[in-house]
RNA sequence: GGAAGCUUAGCUCAGCUGGGAGAGCAUCUGCCUUACAAGCAGAGGGUCACAGGUUCGAGCCCUGUAGUUUCCACCA
């Protein structure tokens, strides 16, 4: 960048030469440096199947504001980056690219599926690291981790069997949620509940011991296939007399107990209730407390089961390897091999048919569904790993309530506790190929299981050879659980784990405590004794312009990518940054990011100015000796500049932090000081050299502080201006400075200030053009500030000449009233004297308004007796200020009278 | 059923521990003032959802109401 420059900046031609620059710089990357204090961010690890949207880009913005600021703190800044293996999002894309090549995942097998997913994650993985790369994000890339990598998953083996020998992990029928389109379990978490439009299916289901038929509902009647009982209310009035009797079930004519339950709602419907327990979670529990059964009906890719399934479950009771919560199969019959919809179709026909379905009743009610592929999810029983979470939950949430961790917002903590108190047992087994496989073995001999980091070919209890490996593998979350301490090389006690962790701040969406945040605070206590991070800074969604999600479905996402190749990766960064509140959504809209460009371009264009006036091609940042009042100014809001914004990073408030920033470069350093430096640079000599020297000094630490928002640009700057260092993001972060603290000079420029934009608006109201000057006579008590700055307002406020003085006889000019001044400017031929007069009324009135509001105030003797004295020296302050104004006024009225 | 957020200028949103309301965009007026028209100088526009309360003082704290969004749980 140099004096030649183009009139309008051009991200296109900077930053990704500036990203190679740090690249090559090795600017991103942190040693373990013992003497500095570490600042580490772990990434939330984007899907290898993931493609950059607005959330990462959000994400990915907080997270390299916090890191770049650090790092300039001279903290041992570590962003460590990598991504996730995404277990179910990438086998489902791989399973589906396959079927439209006409083959299934058993055709090819497991090893030739696991190359395939490798290859395609070699292909596409590195995708979203690149799309990264294009945000700015300064991440320690040499550091890069892979959920699955060998390291990664060398702790997941580790935590697995540290669990199992804990007793913290079982595995057991289980009522799981079962996705038969993925054809898995997936946990809890993993649930959507959608409402969907369905039916009350009410049936009658008679009484073998008094011939009564009882009435009960269903919205899924194809499970009554699976009933093993029907529950009523003991305390209700109505089935006293059932109490211990039978119900004949319809279609399978199977005699079934009447069981008296609480789970029955005396309120709800007709009281009774069909139990299910191998199709319904809460007729699990009742089937648990009954010692019911459970029957299964269903297949676990969404069929009803046949003889051939039964005979698959005879077979393993047969050989008395079954546990005692398998449950039983039944063969279906006629709706043997029917999707689950079919056979409710038949199921409905059949039992109208025998008088068995009373009415039907519409409903609406909420279904769960799979959160990755939709479907509706059918809870089964079966035989899964799981998580205890009770004794892990309990110091989990310790940390948090003992402010080890804390949520900004605060509000979130609510959130995680509620999870976290009312959290079942975490369903850890997947049916899938594509993930960490659980390290447990099973003698097919003696049914023995062996957990084990190392491959089990040996049964250790009767000697079998015929070991046979978990087929299943862990849900995703289960290894970036571990993603803070792993990344860092745990279980091995590397140098980096030691000085790195805990890691400092987190940054991620409220949408993911669950699945992510909660279950790295549990990992991280239990296997590292310590939380994983100071601090979880949770921020909102990025909605669209209508306040919408932004979704596939909707087809209104707007991609990161394309704003970055149409503004620029800083304007993106700096529209996501400005008036984001943590853990608030935010709207996106091109008119914000098209306001960021301009901004950008704003500060090119004062660099530009800057630059055309450096002369001083050796010069140094540094202060000039002598300085001017508009100089100490400056300085003086510079200063108090440094101070805020760095004390709005400190507490997370980012977006208050550049919005300072931003209003300073904007109002105060170019539409301010550039302008009152304009002839001082005319001038030439001394004072045109200290202007410079401000200039520099000011925008050169300015960008500094913007750098953490708006990397590219700043650094594009930043190299072209006298400059100490190799990189703006390796230099000193300002500090704030006594020394540039001007109180004085600031009011008293304040008042010069205020005199020419008084002047400014007069003209703008009587429409005078800035081409038609006008002698400017200011009378004031501060005579001297305004003699020193008399030369401003030739330039600013259009004067042809100024004369500081007092007595003006002036009464056909232009009057205009600041605090400090009073100000004449003859302009005979513009001035209608009634207008005039009435404006000076009007403001007459107004700032005797004002005297009577303070005046109230002082008045108030609880005012005066209990506000903090500083407060009510400053009403006293204005009240003094206010008369002296009105007594002005005044005087004005009276020369326009004459 | 439980919980949380939001309601501030026409629009999108800031507003820290309470001390007479701000920005961007939009609108209107005047300016090509040799860094920038993606700009400059001005202007208009708000009973801070509503009702109570605490306080010398409330956009901010407390209670309630309404609208809206979201999360959790439940739904035979």
């Amino acid at each position: 960048m140099r004096k030649e420059l183009e009139k309008v900046y051009d991200p296109k031609q900077v930053e990704d030469r500036i990203y190679d620059f740090w690249l090559k710089g090795n600017y991103f990357h942190a040693e373990v440096e013992p003497d500095k204090t570490p600042y580490t961010i772990v990434i939330p690890p984007p899907n290898i199947t993931g493609q950059l949207h607005m959330g990462h880009a959000l994400d990915n913005t907080l997270q390299d504001i916090l890191i770049r600021w650090r790092r300039m703190q001279g903290y041992n800044a570590l962003w460590m980056p990598g991504t996730d293996h995404a277990s179910i999002a990438t086998e489902a894309k791989i399973v589906e690219a396959m079927r439209k090549e006409g083959i299934t995942k058993e055709q090819i097998g497991r090893e030739a599926f696991l190359e395939r997913a490798w290859k395609w994650k070699e292909q596409y993985g590195g995708r979203i690291i690149q799309q990264l790369k294009k945000m700015g994000s300064s991440c320690d890339w040499a550091r890069e981790r892979f959920t699955m990598d060998e390291g990664c998953s060398k702790a997941v083996q580790e935590v697995f069997l540290r669990l199992y020998n804990k007793g913290l992990i079982y595995r057991g029928n289980r009522m799981v949620n079962w996705c038969p389109h993925c054809n898995t379990s997936i946990s809890d978490a993993e649930v959507e509940y959608a409402p969907q439009n369905g039916n009350f299916w009410h049936l009658l289901y008679q009484v073998k011991e008094t011939g009564e038929y009882l009435e009960l509902a269903t919205t899924r009647p194809e499970t009554m296939l699976g009933d093993t009982a029907v529950a009523i209310n003991g305390e209700d009035p109505r089935y006293a007399h059932l109490h211990g009797c039978h119900v004949i079930l319809p279609l399978l004519n199977k005699e079934i107990p009447i069981v008296c339950d609480e789970h029955a709602d005396m309120e709800k419907g007709t009281g009774v209730v069909k139990i299910t327990p191998a199709h319904d979670p809460n007729d699990y529990e009742v089937g648990k407390r009954h010692n019911l059964p459970g029957v299964r009906v269903f297949t676990y890719d969404g069929h009803m089961t046949g003889a051939a399934d039964k005979a698959a479950a005879d077979e393993l009771f047969a050989s008395g390897k079954a546990t005692a919560d398998e449950p039983e199969v039944l063969d279906c019959g006629k709706y043997a091999g029917m999707t689950t919809m079919e056979a409710r179709k038949a199921i409905l026909a059949d039992l109208e048919a025998c008088g068995a379905l009373k009415s039907v009743e519409p409903l609406t009610h909420e279904v769960g569904t799979c959160y990755r592929c939709h479907t509706t999810i059918e809870p089964m029983i079966s035989k899964q790993w799981f998580v205890k979470m009770a004794p892990l939950a309990a110091p989990a949430n310790a940390v948090v309530r003992e402010g080890k961790t804390k949520f900004v917002p605060e509000r979130f903590e609510k959130i995680y506790f509620n999870w976290m108190e009312n959290v079942k047992d975490w369903c850890i087994s997947r049916q899938l190929w594509w993930g960490h496989r659980i390290p447990a073995y099973y003698c097919a001999d003696c049914g023995e299981t062996v957990v084990s980091k190392e491959a089990v070919h040996t049964c250790p209890k009767c000697g079998s050879s015929r070991m046979e490996q978990d087929p299943d593998t862990l849900d995703t979350w289960f290894s970036s659980a571990l993603w803070p301490f792993s990344t860092l090389g745990w279980p091995d006690e590397t140098p980096e784990l030691k000085h790195f962790y805990p890691t400092s701040t987190l940054v991620t969406g409220y949408d993911i405590i669950f699945f992510w945040v909660a279950r790295m605070i549990f990992s991280g206590v239990e296997h590292m004794g310590q939380t994983p991070f100071d601090t979880v800074l949770i921020h909102g969604l990025v909605r669209d312009e209508q306040g919408r999600k932004m979704s596939k479905s909707l087809g209104n996402g707007v991609d990161p990518l394309e704003v970055i190749d149409e503004f620029g990766a800083d304007a993106l960064r700096l529209t996501l940054a400005t008036g984001n509140s943590p853990g608030n959504d935010m709207r996106y809209s091109d008119a914000k990011v098209r306001a960021s460009r301009n901004f950008a371009n704003k500060l090119w264009n004062a660099s530009r100015f800057i630059l055309m006036n450096l002369t001083d091609e050796e010069m140094q940042v540094a202060l000039p000796d002598t300085l001017a009042i508009e100089d100490k100014w400056l300085l003086s809001q510079y200063n108090t500049l440094v101070r805020e914004a760095t004390d709005n990073l400190e507490k997370f408030e980012l977006g208050i932090a550049v919005q300072k920033i931003y209003d300073f470069i904007w109002d105060i350093l170019c539409d301010w000081y550039i302008e009152l430096t304009k002839s001082r640079l005319q001038s030439g000599g001394d004072t045109a050299k200290a202007a410079r020297q401000i200039l520099v000094y000011v925008m050169s630490n300015t960008l500094k502080l913007l750098h953490p928002f708006m990397p590219f640009i700043t650094e594009e700057i930043w190299q072209a201006l006298p400059h100490e260092g190799e990189s703006i993001m390796v230099s000193q972060w300002p500090k704030y400075s006594e020394e540039l603290n001007f109180k004085t000079e600031e009011a008293q420029f304040t008042m010069v200030m205020d005199a020419i934009k008084a002047i400014r608006n007069r003209r703008a109201e009587m429409n005078v053009p800035p081409s038609k000057k006008a002698s400017v006579h200011i009378e004031t008590d501060s005579p001297k500030v305004f003699e020193e700055c008399a030369p401003f307002f030739t330039r600013l406020a259009s004067a042809s000449q100024v004369e500081i003085g007092s007595g003006f006889d002036m009464p056909s000019a232009v009057q205009v009233i600041t605090d400090s001044a009073r100000i004449f400017i003859p302009m005979d031929e513009l001035i209608d004297k009634e207008k005039e007069l009435a404006r000076l009324n009007k403001e007459k009135a107004s700032c005797q308004k004002d005297i009577d509001f303070v005046q109230n105030k002082l008045n108030n003797p609880g005012f005066v007796a209990k506000a903090p004295a500083h407060l009510v020296e400053n009403e006293r302050q204005r009240l003094a200020t206010a008369q002296e104004r009105l007594a002005k006024i005044e005087e004005s009225i009276a020369v326009l009278l004459k």
